[in-house]
DNA sequence: AGCACGCCGACT
DNA sequence: GTCGGCGTGCTC
């Protein structure tokens, strides 16, 4: 590596389309030509070389180099690594003026590809999706209304011009106008020539307003403030110390976590590095603004998939400038490439919307730990019903623990209580029981609101043909079609597959046979009118409404007391109060139990924990009925005695006990390809061979070819494999899954199942 | 991820 | 006889 030791080229050079001057590449660097190992976003395990640009280049600078047709973005990872033929490297275009990627950010993205599995040019994919990079920062093109109407207009011309009035004074990215309009690039372009629109270069991003750590805030309780200091505490050591700190911070709804974790934020801030608060859902994210700026005078920058190719732009270049101080973000926010990260807040860490399930699968929660852990941060996980990891971990001393015992202010807890089926079951075809029904009476007479919580969308989960016994099945996978009878038509919750709603069985073809099994909120508000003929009944489920706005607007309306009585799936669990709400009824409180989900229980209890904790706020004590079967298993019991200690504890142990401890993790192979057969025989051979597994200490759960299922068409099957951590393991699975050669058209892929570290 | 190359079914 | 499906392989 002769080249290594060459120092950057004399600079400052300007580059090649008149963009700005770029400096020298720092101490450390390599000169013009020398061969460099670059991170390219392509699925490849590796870095590939190339020459360092004009200029030189240094480790963590981005790069724009060519990949095959393409021009991309990569960063430099340091020297070349020799082992592709020289002749052959391609040099890189140019050296970005953007910040480096720290060495602590390459760190963790290093070891976050080998976490998960992913193919390590993936992870400069993640850690760079921003609009306009490539661009200098000072300067963008965007148009707005020209003063020419164009001489044809087409109805793509029209739609893009309608927009365009209706906001006069806005600018328009050129991407951004042709997406929203529905139109193609050439549209927008031969309005340009046209006149129609101007062309003009907007200025360099707004600088976010500062914020005031210092800035007056509220009282906290004795409680909160006790907690802040401890989180204060924990930020300042790793600011100080570069002490890593992970701290489950535990308080029931109402308690004032937020309160707490913004108090560490303020810390941080003090401290001059950054904050980072992942949230699990957007929808959430106006009442926390909200909060947020009351206690720093200012709002965050935020990055999530719904704010603008400005905005995401905006707060990618300040997270890495460091000018950001703080990042309110969805899981994705983790990986971007902050200049000096001192606190990682994950709120409401248990919530499932932290698993990435879709491209590179990580769990956000997991990676939050990871990057705090190499960048001497302080992570704090916060929630009302941690998960059993996080708990387990906290009980193992590997996380420290803070709780906020009490709810703040007069709001009190809503009592949980369960009616046993088993004495009131109601007849067939109804499911609001006698004793629940009289709950609800009772409120609608005093004029407060009420809620029946039943957590299936349509009208019945199941139609079932009484002469032949066949259920109506998703032609494309295993479940069952539901019937939406508002919407008239038979839904796959699975695949999304829909259908009109047949008259004659699809199996049989007998007319009229077709009976409805079991109850959906559109079928239990059928039976809540009949039984409150005077009450104004509301449905919440994610399908009634078109849009995420439309939903929130809707919400807000019941909140404020628009209806008497809510029937509500999961909605109605996540984020918004109901002030008025002072009984939620819980339908079927066994429904998540059955199936041998591992997580049933302790997903249940979370749920009817959220659940619950919608009725009775402020001075009104609230009151949930849950309507189950089951009243001694251990989780409808833990709500009822409002034990979660030893409920997670009695989780943990019954985990370990069944042979799936919590101290390990998984990996799924699935095995997928469209002939039975093969995948079938693909799926033996793996079983047989996981003896590969050996080095990790690895070893593949339950029965060997496990059950076939048929997804779009394609069969699969899903291996386990258990493993402790450790650096055996990546090259095990990879060994295991080279080892069998797969049969054509069978896919064989390992995936970590992200939702099991631990 | 894109994109090109390459080998088997329904069509001008 | 071709057009086009997507399986496979490559990108320094």
């Amino acid at each position: 590596m002769t080249d290594s030791g060459e120092g950057p080229a004399p600079g400052p050079v300007g580059d090649l389309f008149g963009g700005p001057e770029i400096g020298p590449a720092p101490e450390g660097g390599w000169g013009e030509g020398a061969a460099v190992a670059v991170l390219v976003p392509i699925p490849v395990d590796r870095t590939l070389d190339y020459l360092a640009p004009v200029g030189g280049c240094a480790p963590g600078d981005w790069l724009e180099v060519e990949i095959g047709p393409r021009v991309m973005l990569g960063v430099c990872w340091g020297p070349g690594t020799g082992d592709f033929d020289r002749a052959k490297l391609r040099p890189a275009l140019r050296r970005l003026d953007l910040p480096p990627v720290s060495a602590e950010m390459r760190a963790f993205l290093e070891r976050a590809a080998d976490y998960t599995l992913t193919d390590f040019g993936m992870m400069a994919r993640l850690a760079s999706r921003a609009p306009g990079l490539r661009e200098a920062p000072g300067a963008r093109r965007a148009l707005r209304r020209g003063g020419e109407p164009p001489a044809r207009l087409t109805p793509a011309r029209e739609k893009v011009l309608e927009l365009v009035e209706a906001e006069p004074d806005r600018l328009w990215l050129p991407t951004e106008l042709a997406r929203e309009a529905g139109v193609s690039a050439a549209v927008i372009k031969g309005l340009e020539t046209a006149g129609a629109l101007e062309s003009l270069e907007v200025p360099r991003d707004r600088p976010y307003a500062p914020l005031d750590p210092a800035a007056p805030r509220r009282a906290l309780s004795e409680a909160q403030e006790e907690g802040a200091r401890a989180m204060r505490a924990k930020v300042a050591a790793a600011a100080r110390e570069g002490r890593f700190s992970a701290t489950l911070l535990h308080g029931v709804t109402g308690s004032g976590k937020t309160e707490v974790y913004l108090e560490a934020a303020a810390e941080c801030l003090a401290q001059g590095r950054q904050a980072l608060v992942l949230l699990p859902e957007i929808a959430l994210t106006s009442a926390f603004l909200a909060r947020f700026r009351e206690r720093f005078g200012a709002p965050p920058a935020e990055w999530h998939s719904a704010a603008s190719e400005i905005e995401r732009r905006r707060c990618w270049r300040a997270a890495a400038s460091g000018e950001a101080q703080v990042v309110v973000g969805a899981r994705s926010a983790l990986f971007l490439p902050f200049a000096d990260l001192g606190l990682i807040v994950v709120d409401e860490e248990h919530d499932g919307a932290y698993k990435q399930e879709e491209g590179v699968l990580y769990h956000a929660r997991d990676m939050a730990v990871l990057r705090g852990s190499l960048g001497r941060a302080a992570v704090v996980l916060a929630s009302a019903t941690p998960s059993l990891e996080t708990w387990v971990n906290a009980q193992a001393g590997r996380y420290d623990r803070v709780d906020l015992p009490e709810r703040f202010g007069p709001a009190v807890l809503p009592e949980i209580k369960a009616l046993d089926l088993r004495d009131c079951a109601p007849e067939t075809g109804r499911w609001i029981s006698d004793p629940l029904a009289q709950a609800v009476a009772e409120r609608l007479q005093r004029k407060e609101q009420a809620l029946l919580f039943l957590n299936r969308r349509g009208y019945a989960p199941l139609t079932m043909c009484r002469a032949c016994g066949d259920p109506v099945m998703c032609p494309h996978c295993d479940a069952w079609l539901v019937e939406h009878r508002r919407r008239g038509r038979m839904v796959c919750h699975q695949c999304g597959h829909e259908a009109p709603i047949p008259s004659a069985c699809p199996s049989c073809k007998r007319e009229d046979k077709l009976a409805l099994i079991g109850p959906g909120v559109e079928r239990l508000a059928e039976e809540a009118q009949e039984r409150f003929p005077d009450a104004r009944i509301a449905i919440l489920s994610s399908d009634m409404a078109e849009s995420a706005a439309v939903v929130k607007a809707r919400v807000e309306a019941i909140a404020a007391g628009e209806a008497d009585l809510v029937i509500g799936t999961q909605l109605v669990a996540k984020g918004h109060n109901f002030p008025l709400l002072t009984l939620v009824g819980v339908i079927d409180a066994d429904l998540g139990l059955r199936g041998g989900d591992l997580r049933a229980g302790e997903r249940t209890f979370q749920l009817m924990r959220q659940v619950a904790g919608r009725a009775g706020r402020a001075d009104r004590p609230g009151e949930a009925l849950l309507q189950t079967y089951a009243p001694d298993h251990p989780a409808i019991d833990a709500l009822l005695t409002g034990d979660e200690e030893s409920f997670l504890q009695s989780e943990a142990d019954a985990r370990r006990e069944a042979g799936a401890p919590p101290f390990g993790r998984y990996a799924a192979a699935i095995v997928s390809g469209p002939h039975e057969d093969r995948v079938w025989r693909t799926a033996e051979a793996l079983a047989r061979a996981q003896d590969l597994l050996a080095p990790a200490r690895a070893e593949l759960l339950g029965p060997a070819p496990a059950p076939i299922y048929r997804v779009r068409g394609r069969f699969r099957v899903r291996l386990l494999v258990k493993a402790p951590r450790g650096p055996a393991l990546q090259p095990a699975l990879r060994a295991w899954r080279a080892a069998v050669r797969p049969e054509p058209q069978v896919m064989v892929r390992i995936d970590i199942d992200p939702q099991s570290f631990f």
